[in-house]
DNA sequence: CATTCTGTATGATAATCATCATATAAGCTG
DNA sequence: CAGCTTATATGATGATTATCATACAGAATG
């Protein structure tokens, strides 16, 4: 069966999204292609028509995935200006987000595989997350440029962190006391101490 | 051809010790059973005359990995009492580190897919994360008890975030600033700020 | 030295994987 | 409506996987 060219596109389009939310799920090495074109409604054969090889298709989602992190952290922080940081923080570190990964931040999902991806993912993944701190390091408050860019990676880093280490950890009490420490880690510094710089 | 009994068990530490390093190395998914008695100078087959199965081997693993950071850490921090969030973050946050994953944090490697294992794996990583927090919690400076835990998980959260984005990236020098905005993030707060619980 | 025990090797199992060649059906173009 | 184009389906490829049954060599034990 063929479908219309508009249909077509669709599918890969489909195809892509559903990538982007079975790998934080499940991992890259656990999604398989014919598992991924079943869960689209599709058989397996059809896959190479959207993408060059399976490196292709993780290399996009994982370009997406980022993205589309970017943009809805543009949103959370533009509904409440005055105070990005913790805006992020209750959004970031909840019981909600550590057991829904497939919607979740792609790189505490997918972070350390990424590390081993071939050329065209790591660098898909790069110059997306350049992008990201860019975004970022420019709505937070800050002194500097510099000193806002390094609060933009480094709290990036605790969330992401804390993220990981809570979903590691199978006792729900113990998770949650990860997001809380993580998260009161980030109130202790009401204004920023002035930077030296 | 056997070996003696003491042999055996000195082969059963070889593939154990192997696996930490392994899987950090290459992920779990990344090592096979018979890849990994390759390495370990054996054939595939007498891996069952060691471990249940490759969860069993991979409960050990995390475990294992996980105690020795504990140990380490509470090394590095012996040497240098007076400062030792700044000990840690010297040892954990460099380019060293980030480019030798299979004698690293384990946590950083595998957080992500520790938390798609089993029951079994799940269980190990959490009670040695139990004592790694206990033991890290004992020796930080801070008013209270909580405060000292606390302390503990958000700089640990923020390392192990550091180290995956750092190698998640395939520009050495955004690599760089992304472990350096992290171990800034650490300098600022000389004294920790009294907290009102 | 004889017997038992067991760690390892060999080889087979069935399942799963990414990839591709081919066929076909149907949209698109003229 | 005729012919070209192409998205998808079917099926096969060879490689890789975890696991297990069996055999045996040689250590352990008396």
């Amino acid at each position: 069966m063929k479908v219309s060219r508009e249909q077509a596109a669709e599918n890969g389009e489909r195809i892509l999204e559903l990538a982007t939310r079975l790998f934080r799920e499940r991992g890259i090495d656990g999604v398989s292609v014919a598992d991924l074109m079943k869960s689209a409604g599709l058989t397996h054969g059809g896959f190479y028509g959207h993408f060059k090889s399976k490196q292709d298709l993780v290399a996009q989602a994982c370009g997406l995935a980022i993205s589309k992190m970017r943009q809805s952290w543009m949103k959370t922080i533009g509904e409440r200006p005055g105070d990005p940081i913790q805006a992020l923080a209750d959004r970031y570190l909840t019981n909600e987000h550590r057991d829904h990964s497939g919607r979740g931040c792609p790189m505490a999902a997918l972070g350390a595989e990424v590390a081993r991806q071939g050329p065209a993912v790591r660098h898909a993944v790069t110059e997306e997350l350049r992008l990201f701190f860019d975004s970022l390091s420019r709505v937070l408050p800050g002194s500097s440029n510099s000193a806002r860019r390094q609060k933009a990676i480094s709290t990036y880093a605790l969330l992401v962190g804390g993220l990981v280490l809570a979903r590691a950890v199978d006792d729900p009490a113990f998770s949650s006391e990860i997001l809380h420490a993580a998260a009161a880690s980030l109130h202790k510094e009401p204004s920023p101490t002035p930077v030296s710089s």
